[in-house]
DNA sequence: CAAATATAAATGAATATTCATTCACTTAAA
DNA sequence: TTTAAGTGAATGAATATTCATTTATATTTG
């Protein structure tokens, strides 16, 4: 019996990546990614299932990694400071660390696989995250609010500013290059505005 | 001479836009589009250039009304809190109303598109929001910083209020329904934030 | 005023390419 | 020798775009 190449499939996912990033869903091909990976399209039917497959099952072990980036460290009984905080470092660390993975999170957000990718994800960071503001509020450390309204607050502008520094530029096209003294800044009117 | 029918264009359009929506980017082509607005493939190509032009005709005067809706009534020398929430009203406006036409703008944000679509985008946006933070600053309503933070932490948390309404659901998969009291709510939060 | 002409709109079928996937086969190794 | 990995070429459907015609109508003629 003849084993399987592990190394092939590493390659196959590492150029499934980069080439829906550098082109979109909308650019990715089997047929490509054959020729990119230096295989026969065939090979790639042995290690999955189908295209859907191939994309669903890449976007798993990314979202899985992102996520326990994320949570380093991390525990939902900490000062509320400190844990967001903890959560923007892990999260910037992150998308400066591996841009292509969190590029390609972001294709699949927005392509029409993102609700069979979202099925797939972690239950519980939705029960981390509850916890972490439950403590919060009951210490008052942070408002009483909808954890919609958390969200947005608390995470959407980081989210926006990596964002810039990913596409190299802000509104106006104007250049733009992440700093952690740049997030800092933003940080602390953050926890201005979710402060008590 | 036979005259155009606007209205096969307008037509196309609309069906255009739809199915980007529904299918994304990767799910349009030129002849589904030309069975669902009940033309010849060869029509569309009498109105449009080829596949990207049509896109981005489409995103062009999309864009433009959306930035025409988001600064309706604004003037850059307004007195801060009112100016943001005039545009904060506009924009919720605009996509409650066209959520079609966000989400298709959405699309084409993640879109391989983006980079020539965003050239052909207002420049006189950018004056706008300059001015108006530039006022805001001087007169001490606005705490000093780089745009792009300012951005972030003005805009993307209601920007992402609606990714949570258009999607039916907010992080965890749970249900979620934009109102204006959560709006407001958010926006107080955010106004603390950039206040002095 | 009506018939003829000119012109561009509109078309359905065709083209050449690319797509996802499969098949009959060869190769490596347990 | 057996088993599954791996293959290149093929399949049939879908893709963007074009072609040779037909059709509608504004203008020009008789």
């Amino acid at each position: 019996m003849r084993e399987r190449d592990e190394q092939k499939q590493k390659v196959i996912k590492e150029k499934a990546m980069q080439m829906i990033v550098k082109l979109g869903i909308e650019g990715f091909s089997m047929q490509k990614l054959a020729k990119a990976a230096n295989v026969s399209p065939a090979t790639i039917y042995i290690y999955f299932k189908d295209k859907e497959d191939l994309i669903l099952q890449l976007s798993k072990e990314t979202g899985d990694k992102m996520m326990e980036m994320t949570f380093k460290n991390f525990d939902p009984s900490m000062n509320f400071s400190e844990g967001l905080k903890l959560q923007w470092m892990n999260r910037a660390k992150y998308c400066l660390k591996y841009p292509e993975h969190s590029m390609f999170l972001e294709q699949i957000r927005h392509s029409a696989l993102h609700d069979k990718f979202m099925s797939t994800m972690g239950a519980n960071f939705k029960a981390n995250m509850h916890a972490f503001m439950a403590n919060a509020i009951k210490r008052k450390e942070l408002v009483k609010l909808p954890v919609e309204v958390y969200w947005s607050i608390a995470f959407a502008p980081l989210y926006n500013l990596i964002k810039f520094h990913m596409s190299g530029k802000s509104m106006g096209g104007q250049k733009f290059v992440f700093s952690e003294k740049i997030m800092m800044e933003t940080f602390e009117l953050v926890l201005k505005a979710l402060q008590p």
